[in-house]
DNA sequence: GCTGGAACTTACCTAGCAGTAAATTACCTT
DNA sequence: AAGGTAATTTACTGCTAGGTAAGTTCCAGC
């Protein structure tokens, strides 16, 4: 009987069909890219993880950028619908944060390191990856854009003497991203944390919050 | 009369002193390494834009892990002691997030990439800079940890009964992080915008927010 | 039992980048 | 003028990592 684990260094096939294979190297290069950064991680190391050689991811993907854009595309894709969705959903905007979160969460479980692919910057930034990149943060910006505004317009100066700065919307939108970015780090390092508990104690902090400046 | 400025490929001095290039070379190292991280940034590149060769940088401050350390203890020391003072300087924790980001800003003024130097994770673990830096992010997270700790304790459940989960402590923490992240995002890509209208911005921010959390 | 294709590797090439030794230029001092 | 020193480059080495060509193993179907 010939072993299912094949020995390790032969050249032919481990009896891996391609489709299952190519997932096993999305997984491993989504973790790797996420952790790392484009530049910081290696073909090798990720092939390595897989338990297959450099070559193949070449072969199944192509180039290095090609296989980013491949980690990229089904995040981009999810977290866009999940995020439009959310917005959608929530009557106004200043109900919007916490299902936006949920909506983060639950799109990034089972690759949670994702977010970092779709946020990175180290790409070479005329290659097809970055163009994909930029467009998914397009899409996710033109959202939070619109509900930064909004929360700023019913939120705004009781005396309407004092105009709205126009930057404000705008750095609301990066100070959003960031918090986003900084409970996804959380989460990373705390695995067992399913996305409802995170999206719970996002409603605590986001009571304490409120307690702190609304005052 | 020689000219000032020397013709470019010939090898010998260009009569600027050691003191005022390593300067001049810190400056740019530290732009290029915030902006491309460790792995990312190239030593012939910072070379280039101060007008010199790489082998220069490696006479001057040693290996690149020497130069990033030399990039990163200034902005180390700035930040911890501004950020030390902050907190003391505001009675309770709850008064503490906008001393706190003016603390931050006006540490950073001149030099405002340095932020991603203090907070970037592509350093070989063992080196020198490593350590270093994971001891400077340690001091500010005990700064952190224990003003996010008493904003939970003292905005926390009316009812006693539910008690405090002490992994909101940390969470908020990175949350945090990551909003002061997000926020010298947006500062880096506003130039003009000074450290003072940045803190005044913040307020605003801070407002509408615990407009919209407190409610 | 042979053949074809799918899965996989070995061996190689190449470019770019960190790092170094030695030479070169300019200035200052005596 | 001569010599020393500070500032700077040229020219090199070695390694790592992306990428490729060609070969190897296994299985399915005739």
């Amino acid at each position: 009987m010939p072993p299912v684990t094949t020995s390790q260094g032969r050249a032919g096939t481990k009896g891996v069909p391609r489709a299952h294979r190519e997932q096993q190297i999305l997984a491993a290069a989504t973790v790797e890219f996420g952790r790392r950064g484009y530049e910081g991680a290696s073909m090798a190391a990720i092939a390595e993880q897989v338990g297959v050689t450099k070559t193949l991811l070449h072969q199944y993907f192509g180039a290095k950028q090609d296989l980013y854009l491949a980690c990229l595309t089904p995040v981009g894709e999810r977290l866009v619908g999940a995020l439009g969705a959310a917005m959608a959903g929530s009557g106004s905007a200043l109900d919007a944060p916490l299902p936006v979160l949920r909506a983060v969460f639950t799109a990034l479980e089972g690759g949670r390191e994702a977010w970092f692919v779709l946020y990175d910057t180290g790409l070479p930034p005329e290659s097809e990856a970055a163009r994909a990149a930029r467009s998914y943060r397009a899409a996710i910006d033109r959202l939070a854009a619109s509900g930064s505004a909004e929360v700023l317009r019913a939120s705004g100066p009781a005396d309407p003497l004092d105009a709205l700065d126009p930057l404000d919307a705008d750095a609301l939108k990066y100070a959003w991203r960031g918090l986003v970015t900084g409970l996804v780090h959380w989460w990373i390092r705390h695995p067992e944390q399913s996305p409802d508990a995170m999206a719970q104690r996002c409603a605590r902090l986001f009571a304490a919050a409120g307690a702190v400046f609304g005052r």
